[in-house]
DNA sequence: TCAGTGATTAGG
DNA sequence: CTAATCACTGAG
C-alpha cells in the first residue's frame, strides 16, 4: 500500500455517490477540499491522497471555461452529468484532471490543482499515472479511481484562478480557486 | 523570464 | 492541409 505525505488524512472513507456531483460546481468545488482521491493499480497497490486545491470552471459564460467555445469532441463530457472525469493535455506535456459537475447541458468542471503534499495539476497527474485513458471515467462506478468522504470538512481559503490571462479581467478575478 | 511539447481547434 | 493556442513546469 502506497501512502501519501504526512498531511494526508489517510483515513479510508465511503465512496461519494452521484448526487454529490450533480450540484453546481460552485458548491461542489469547495466541498472537494478534504475529500480523499483513491487510485487502485493493477498490482493491487493504492494511492489515497487528500484534495488540497481545486478550481471551478462554470458554464458557457465563463470565458476561462473550455465550454465557453461550445461543445467539441474534447469538451463533450463536460456537457453531461457530473461524476465523470474531463481529461485533457496541455502544452503537449501535462494531463489535467477535472471532475465534471452539474447536470445535463450545464457544462462545468472542477480542476484538481493539488493533492496531499503535491502542488501543481501537471505534476500530480504524472505521479498518479493519469492520462487520456481516464477521459470519461466515472468516479461513482470506476474500479480504479474514485473519491471518498471521511466526514472531515477542513476550513479553506479562496482566491482567483491561475493561468487564465486570456479570459478577461472579470473572469480572471472571480475567487473560484479553493485551497487549504 | 522563457523554452519545451503535441493535441485540439478554427479556417482555407 | 496550415497555423495558433494552451486551466503548466522547471531551469537559469
Amino acid at each position: 500500500m502506497k501512502t501519501g505525505s504526512p498531511t494526508d488524512l489517510m483515513v479510508p472513507g465511503i465512496r461519494i455517490p452521484r448526487d454529490f456531483y450533480l450540484r453546481d460546481v460552485l458548491d461542489v468545488a469547495p466541498d472537494l477540499i478534504g475529500k480523499n482521491l483513491v487510485l487502485k493499480y493493477k498490482d493491487g497497490s493504492y494511492f489515497r491522497y487528500t484534495l488540497t486545491e481545486v478550481e471551478a470552471y462554470r458554464g458557457t459564460e465563463d470565458k476561462a471555461c473550455h465550454a465557453s467555445k461550445g461543445k467539441t469532441s474534447r469538451t463533450s463530457v463536460m456537457f453531461g452529468n457530473g461524476g465523470l472525469l474531463y481529461i485533457y493535455l496541455i502544452y503537449g506535456m501535462y494531463w489535467m484532471l477535472n471532475i465534471v459537475t452539474g447536470t445535463n447541458e450545464e457544462p462545468q468542471a472542477a480542476l484538481i490543482r493539488g493533492i496531499g503534499g503535491i502542488s501543481g495539476p501537471g505534476k500530480l497527474t504524472k505521479i498518479l499515472g493519469i492520462d487520456r485513458s481516464f477521459y470519461g471515467e466515472d468516479l461513482v462506478t470506476s474500479e480504479r479511481i474514485w473519491l471518498e468522504d471521511t466526514g472531515i470538512k477542513p476550513p479553506y481559503k479562496t482566491g482567483p484562478r491561475i493561468g487564465i490571462d486570456y479570459a478577461g479581467e472579470y473572469w480572471k478575478s472571480v475567487p473560484w480557486r479553493y485551497f487549504l
